[in-house]
DNA sequence: CGACGATTTGAATAGGATCAATGGGAGTGG
DNA sequence: CCACTCCCATTGATCCTATTCAAATCGTCG
């Protein structure tokens, strides 16, 4: 573990309040690792050795049943995953692989269990990361059963295009297969929904896109905040 | 809050280490009620006033969003429900009603923050409810994922078998309209899989149900313990 | 240039949803 | 005890969304 991304991780929610001795401990114990794409990190029905962090590229988090595949969510930096699995130390719900090359945090289950019951304030931490991995997780759910394939890509090209800035156009943060498994789509699914769009000014080159209409599109889409809004700020 | 039903919430894994004081802080704020079928206890964009533990009966949840509407999952004794929401003081995500006649415990949300300030053990305990229901919802998830409307009637109907005693035969606990919610399909389309499942051994009489063929059924259906099972019991 | 992977397009199919209508059982009132 | 009613469950027909399989096209990189 490189010294000067310690900094990094300390400042993470999750560890920031944490007993510096105890914090030193967990970072001793624990691996900082580059991975390129497509790396499988973990499998489904292993025990839970080691929590995640992504402290930068992708991981896709994907299940597998019959001869059945699904992509269940994707994780983008800062972010833990499979923590449940890790603090009640049984096995994994979900396979992990990179979408890219990233760099991952791993830190052996075992520490951070005795982390857990060693260091009130990271347990209270751990309650925080928990409770919002698994209100991202119902929002995915309602993502998926209350809107069309067609409606997701639009809402999400929404939410790209704000986050860089509302200027009418955005750049895919990742490949058109990536994001067709995000949205729970097959690729060429994808492809249909982006014609399906047109009308609605979406102009798609490659991975830039332009919104020339996003009123239209607003219209379609019907963002809402309970499902695509991230931030759990405040009650307003 | 009658003082005989105290002691059944004192057990549930969720307080029974607190500090006698402070879950008598906790219940002495508390509301133990009774309510109908179909009634509304809360809706999803509203602040987040009280933790819901379930004493009694069944709570749906579900979410809406253009016209359509979803059931997200079904909350059965005993466990809290929208605990994530409670925590992080923001909106519920989810909107809740009863399906049958049911107890329900409400505990104002306030409380609830403070004993987790105030009580390590209490904070340590929410952690364990918190990835419980998190996993809970991966689950769900999957079996919405990867499996078809008939193979996730076949593997209920295999759990609710075993669960009942093994016996090929078992009484729905539930009546079809919440079934098919459950299953995440319309009542028409669980009456039709009830139908593909009779030539597996399935003899369907009202709330009746008889498994003739359970070998057939199994191959169909295709049990995984990451899916089907609740247990989380220890590795290995 | 040539090859390879990613994307797009087309045609056929499957899995579910929706709408409409019928059947059946439990409870109510006569 | 029987008719009536209401609600749930079932059945039928049709539509829609999305998947699958196959083939063509595009783009990039060696």
């Amino acid at each position: 573990m490189r010294s000067e991304d310690l900094p990094v991780i300390g400042q993470l929610p999750l560890f920031a309040d944490m007993d510096e001795e105890h914090f030193a401990d967990l970072m001793r114990a624990a691996y900082l690792q580059t991975f390129p794409p497509q790396v499988d990190l973990i499998s489904e029905g292993d025990r839970a050795d080691f929590l995640y962090v992504v402290v930068e590229g992708c991981v896709e988090l994907y299940a597998r049943s019959n001869g059945r595949e699904a992509t269940m969510s994707l994780v983008r930096p800062v972010s833990t995953f499979i923590l449940a699995a890790v603090l009640k130390d049984v096995r994994y719900l979900m396979s992990g692989r990179t979408t890219e090359k990233s760099r991952i945090l791993l830190i052996p289950s075992e520490d951070i269990r005795r982390a857990f019951r060693q260091d009130d304030a990271f347990a209270r931490a751990i309650v925080v990361e928990l409770a919002s991995r698994y209100r991202a997780v119902v929002r995915d759910h309602k993502n998926q059963k209350l809107r069309t394939g067609v409606e997701r890509l639009a809402n999400r090209l929404l939410v790209i295009e704000r986050d860089q800035g509302g200027k009418g156009r955005l750049t895919l943060p990742y490949d058109k297969r990536t994001l067709a498994s995000l949205l729970g789509m097959t690729p060429e699914n994808l492809s249909r929904a982006f014609n399906t769009l047109k009308p609605y000014g979406v102009e798609v080159s490659g991975s830039e896109i332009r919104l020339t209409k996003a009123g239209d599109l607003r219209g379609l889409a019907k963002p809402n905040e309970l499902i695509d809004d991230d931030t759990d700020g405040p009650v307003g």
